[in-house]
DNA sequence: TTGTATGCGTTATCAC
DNA sequence: GTGATAACGCATACAA
């Protein structure tokens, strides 16, 4: 059973009687050599069981093909439908695709970072924290010219192509459809506010209850780690209140869920007394009962686009001279939990 | 916006009038190197911003601390749930992990072998696709001497360590289940029978159906890829047959749901009608309604011990003499889809 | 305890 | 078209 030793170009050039340059090079499919001794050396690799080391390669070439995804957590639907589309085109391109999860800390978010950066992925791709509130673990890879695009999760503080849904337009919709049921006290339980997507989709909540002459209530907006019991305390606290609301808007899928378990349980009728709308589409929403209204984000075209601009990026070895934000739009699904028939 | 030179461990000696072997042996704390040398070089690679070159030092020592993971689907619960377990064991130990999904094509599982051997991963942790019928990509790891471990979805011809669940008590305490409910005609929808995990489940429902003296029918049990449109599809056979069942054992929890809203939408009452049980507890088994009774299989607890044992033969460096099959319990979780009041 | 020398496997530069 | 040679950054056997 001893381990046996791995055969190399040069075992190669060895047994054709030729340099290990031209092994290198025919491998490589370099048009300079001529077809007869690419063929040769191909077989010849073939039969000796040649594997590329291409460890050796990466050192030398200072390229490793492969491009590091950090995902707070890959069990979202939202977030394995990007790495989907990052696979997509990253397998085109000939690019490997390492994935990691935060598990939405700071901590680990750092750590994998460093370890992506020293193992010399040619880019990162990632949606940050909800912990995460200093980027020198990101400012890492901008130093080292090192392409960065963020996608969902962005940071200001960062220059780089920036992959955003419509958070605000999410909410904005979210809310006019609930006013639109005939709803005056639309309550809301938002995510933590050091991250833009649940600000925008805060914003586009207000703006909805600004336009149709509805005052937001400071008492009926809430913020959280979106968690189910998270979406428990809140909803809990909400219904405990003096002036209880008839619509909630929930910056996820997982609080709406959470609400309205606490609903039912309470023997409280969703959608009639209290309408439910959530955000991001999460496969449960379509089939838990009532199914939930939300609000899909282009989660696969989001990693095509992000993929897209980073691979550009990686090959023209250029910081481009400005960066782009590019919103896609989000789309408001009407389902049982907010519409009264 | 230059590309700034890396530095390395010469210019830390150059700049410290050392050699670099001292800086490597103090940067690894190297023991044999004095408390004061040692310092006095982390606070100029400190200082230098001193970033090690991981590919440089794999190369060099031909590992690279890194796994491999690959799984059908990342999106799957269970699956996950196994990818948390082998991150807290590999974090620990040092380790860094690399997640692929074969999206249960045989020819998406080989190219990711493929790369994740060229790039040297030291061990590979794997669940083999659906459609995977051959094993080259495999056998090159273990000709190679490349520690690998199987869980859930294993292969005979390979010899490896194997962490599976307890798939045939699970079909059997399913079924079980069923029959004390008093159902008589208990139809299957079944997995593909060259996965083993599928082969088992189905073992432990006849095994069940034959010790209550209740005769399999083989027009009762059908076999697809557990898609929601097979579940659909599946049901919709079923229902349509002469001799409808009073309770189906669905392969997974995905299956069970299809039939679940389809019989809905037929006005066939759940469970009263026809009883529903699933496998695997997806999060939404929980949540829809009626909750879906399932066979929850330990994920974490099997990345875990995939992990370990991985680990362990990595750092021994020598294929044991004897390769285990470790079988996790299953536990049966009765919810509504099958329970009578 | 530290330094010197060497080589890992590949690609790139230069020569022929 | 092909070959000789150097170099990438690091870790280690051996020498001091």
């Amino acid at each position: 059973m001893s381990n046996q030793p791995e055969t190399t170009i040069h075992d190669i050039a060895r047994a054709l009687k030729i340099s290990a340059s031209t092994v290198s090079r025919a491998l490589n499919d370099n048009p300079i050599i001529s077809q007869a001794t690419r063929n040769k050396i191909k077989k010849a690799a073939e039969e000796m069981g040649y594997r590329p080391n291409v460890v050796a390669a990466n050192f030398r070439t200072k390229r490793t093909n492969t491009i590091g995804v950090i995902v707070p957590l890959i069990n979202r639907h939202f977030f394995s439908s990007v790495i989907s589309g990052i696979e997509e085109i990253a397998y085109e391109a000939g690019f490997a695709v390492t994935i990691s999860q935060s598990k939405d800390t700071f901590e680990k978010e750092s750590k994998i970072a460093h370890t992506l950066f020293s193992n010399r992925v040619d880019g990162l791709i990632l949606s940050i924290a909800m912990g995460t509130q200093s980027y020198d673990h990101l400012k890492l890879f901008s130093k080292r010219q090192i392409p960065l695009v963020f996608f969902d999760r962005v940071v200001d503080e960062i220059d780089a192509h920036k992959i955003v849904a419509d958070d605000f337009g999410g909410g904005y919709k979210a809310t006019r459809h609930l006013i639109e049921q005939g709803r005056k006290r639309i309550a809301m339980i938002g995510g933590p506010q050091n991250l833009k997507i649940y600000q925008y989709r805060q914003a586009g909540y207000l703006k909805a209850l600004e336009e149709a002459g509805l005052q937001a209530d400071e008492s009926l907006i809430l913020h959280n780690s979106l968690t189910r019991e998270d979406g428990t305390q809140a909803i809990r606290k909400l219904m405990d209140a003096a002036n209880i609301p008839d619509a909630v808007f929930c910056a996820n899928d997982t609080t709406a869920l959470s609400a309205i378990i606490y609903l039912q349980e309470k023997g409280i009728n969703v959608p009639q007394d209290i309408a439910i709308v959530g955000f991001s589409n999460e496969p449960f929403s379509e089939v838990v009962t009532p199914s939930i209204s939300t609000v899909k984000q282009p989660g696969f075209e989001m990693g095509k686009k992000a993929a897209v601009l980073l691979i550009r990026q990686i090959n023209q070895k250029e910081a481009p001279e400005n960066f782009e934000t590019i919103t896609m739009p989000t789309e408001l699904i009407i389902r049982n939990s907010s519409r009264v028939i």
